[in-house]
DNA sequence: GCCGTTTTCGGCCCGACTGTTTTCAGTCG
């Protein structure tokens, strides 16, 4: 049983608690419980046997004896006594009830209690009858809003991807500011923390038409944006509403003087601040969205900004990205926070395409975009000849392929010689004034000759060994395999990573050939053999075809892996995804030492080497 | 059920919005 499988079942254990109307505390703990799990970098099903030792369980925060004892009945009967007493009481169908808007632990008791409701289609029926109406607080339009939210559950109920969702705030944000008397508008929730998939968008208002006395307007003005599909709440200073496409946005207009307790509050994750508003409370301080206050007297400590709530809290400042309570706040307690990657320590992007495979620019275009952005080398590596519709080169075709990718590089190494001088040195320094944080190469840029080969079914690579021999760079990625169940999938990138002429291992994950089913190789082999083995391990920086999620980069990192971020950019223009690839980076804590394209070129080339 | 500069009991985050509640419980983030 993994840790995913672990969690869920105590979440579900905690959302059977809550319809049974249990101590609320106790049913925290088993979602704290769960959070925690969840978090853990090893499998904690090889802590949970009876051999193991026992105190290696409750080295967890949030893990118990009971919790303990719990984790170890999951483990052994894929079950445990107090779920399986819950079950009999309650079915599991009334889980997925808890998902729909306003309906809470209590409400759906009530139903299960007073009409035996116990799944969406029956709920359905019995508020489209009218049944409900006679229940306390489930009127008509509690009745209304409930269809609606059926009607929705079944159409859309996923996340969106972070650039999706960055879109739309945008969009949102520009018709907002349209408004007289607003300054700021700052995205909060899981699109500040930098999360792969966003549930909702969280907007920050403010400026002088925020202030209480007046703030009664701008709400108005949020509330009639013509982009609004439903609009699901309006209150004195928030607005909810929907998008066609079903994205919830949440506006909250607030008074300048509190805009740093709001973005943090805002910004969260919950499990963040709730553990931020314990400290708060050991001080005898209390913290809400509008100040940190002495309890004593209600005097306001720090309101204005983040670093002020933090550092009066005995913190350094946490970036947004490393929110979410998996050790944060004792880190920062101790200002032991690591300096997190940023776009200015990336040297290089060693997987892309040109108009030879499925690219739509030239090497030398590719070339100059990087340059543009920084960048001291990249490799070319496009596609081999097993992937025929994109025009995958064979070994002749490969090898002429990097000798002209060796051409462009020393041509444009003579253009940088003959450009160095008094005029070249005036435009470098017009440039590190405009970008202060981005890396200007101050090296002849380097194109690596490289290509992205493919895994064959048994393996093994569908170019010959001597032509990747004369390459620099070697990228290793499985494309096909639909019908190959996940341990077919593993033990054939295994296979491939035992290559020794293989530097790394593209799109690990395999889920942007494999339908996006996430985990479909299994990373728990995979890590470990490929530290072994000295094969970096590649995370996609585009949100399309991201790869490992910070939980995984954080065990590749713990295993002792190389690890790149790449773009596998198809043009110019998506090199600037490597943003979206750096704070999953951060999400992870990797700094940049965690990473080898943070090297130089040649120390690069040097840990890239087989052993 | 967990936890401890309050250490084996007695706490456990905070505020806004909704409905039909005339004083607040339930839900949400």
């Amino acid at each position: 049983m993994d840790n995913i499988t672990l969690a869920r079942l105590l979440d579900e254990t905690a959302a059977l608690l809550e319809i049974d109307a249990a101590d609320p505390f106790r049913i925290r703990s088993y979602r704290r419980a769960a959070e925690a799990v969840e978090q853990q970098t090893t499998q904690l099903a090889t802590l949970a046997t009876p051999d193991a030792d026992p105190k290696a369980l409750l080295a967890i925060p949030g893990i118990g004896k009971g919790m303990a004892a719990n984790i170890r009945d999951l483990v052994a009967t894929g079950s445990m006594p107090l779920r399986d007493e819950l079950l009999q009481r309650y079915k599991p169908s009334m889980l997925e009830l808890l998902r729909l808007p306003g309906m809470g632990p209590k409400t759906v008791a009530m139903l299960y209690s007073a009409l035996g409701i116990a799944d969406i289609d029956a709920l359905e029926e019995a508020a489209k009858r009218g049944d409900l109406l006679p229940l306390p607080r489930l009127g008509k339009k509690f009745t209304d809003k409930l269809l609606k939210g059926i009607e929705d559950h079944r159409k859309n109920s996923s996340r969106f991807r972070i650039d999706i969702a960055r879109s739309h705030a945008e969009r949102v944000i520009e018709l907002i500011r349209q408004f007289p008397g607003i300054d700021t508008i700052t995205p909060a929730g899981s699109l500040r923390r930098g999360r792969e998939s966003i549930g909702d968008i969280d907007l920050l208002v403010t400026g002088p038409a925020c202030e209480p006395d007046v703030v009664a307007a701008a709400v108005e003005h949020v509330a009639t944006l013509p982009l609004i599909d439903k609009l699901l709440a309006k209150g004195q200073n928030k607005v909810s509403f929907t998008l066609r496409n079903n994205l919830q946005i949440d506006v909250r207009l607030l008074p300048r003087a509190s805009y740093g307790a709001a973005l943090q509050y805002f910004t969260g994750s919950k499990h963040h601040n709730v553990a931020l508003r314990q400290r708060a409370i050991k001080r005898g301080l209390t913290l809400s969205e509008y100040a940190l206050l002495r309890l004593e007297d209600n005097t306001v400590i720090a309101a204005a900004s983040e670093e002020e709530i933090y550092n009066a809290l005995d913190l350094q400042y946490i970036p947004p990205e490393l929110r979410e309570n998996c050790g944060e706040l004792e880190a920062a307690a101790k200002h032991a926070l690591p300096t997190l990657i940023t776009r200015s320590d990336i040297r290089g992007d060693l997987h892309m395409h040109t108009t030879e495979s499925d690219g739509v620019n030239s090497i030398r275009e590719m070339a100059e975009a990087a340059i543009h952005r920084g960048l001291d080398y990249i490799a070319i590596t496009d596609h081999s000849k097993n992937l025929a519709m994109t025009n995958g080169m064979d070994d002749v075709r490969t090898l002429a392929h990097a000798l002209r990718i060796r051409q462009v590089s020393s041509e444009l190494a003579e253009d940088f010689a003959a450009r160095r001088g008094p005029k070249w040195d005036r435009h470098e320094a017009r440039l590190r004034a405009n970008e202060p944080n981005t890396h200007h190469p101050t090296l002849p840029f380097r194109i690596l000759a490289g290509i992205e080969v493919d895994i064959l079914l048994d393996g093994t690579l569908d170019l010959d060994d001597s032509t990747l021999a004369q390459l620099d760079i070697v990228v290793a990625s499985v494309h096909s395999g639909f019908n190959q169940t996940a341990e077919e999938v593993t033990a054939r990138v295994l296979r491939a990573a035992e290559n020794p002429h293989v530097h790394i291992l593209g799109h690990p994950t395999g889920r942007k050939v494999l339908k996006r089913e996430p985990y479909r190789i299994d990373l728990a082999q995979l890590l470990p053999a490929a530290a072994r083995l000295g094969v970096a391990v590649e995370h996609n920086a585009a949100p399309a075809r991201s790869d490992l999620s910070d939980l995984h980069l954080r065990h590749a990192k713990e295993q002792g892996c190389k690890i790149v971020v790449n773009t596998d950019a198809h043009s110019t223009v998506e090199l600037d995804q490597i943003d979206d690839g750096i704070v999953q980076l951060r999400r992870a804590w990797l700094t940049a030492p965690d990473l080898l394209n943070t090297l130089p070129v040649e120390q690069l080339l040097h840990a890239l080497r087989r052993i």
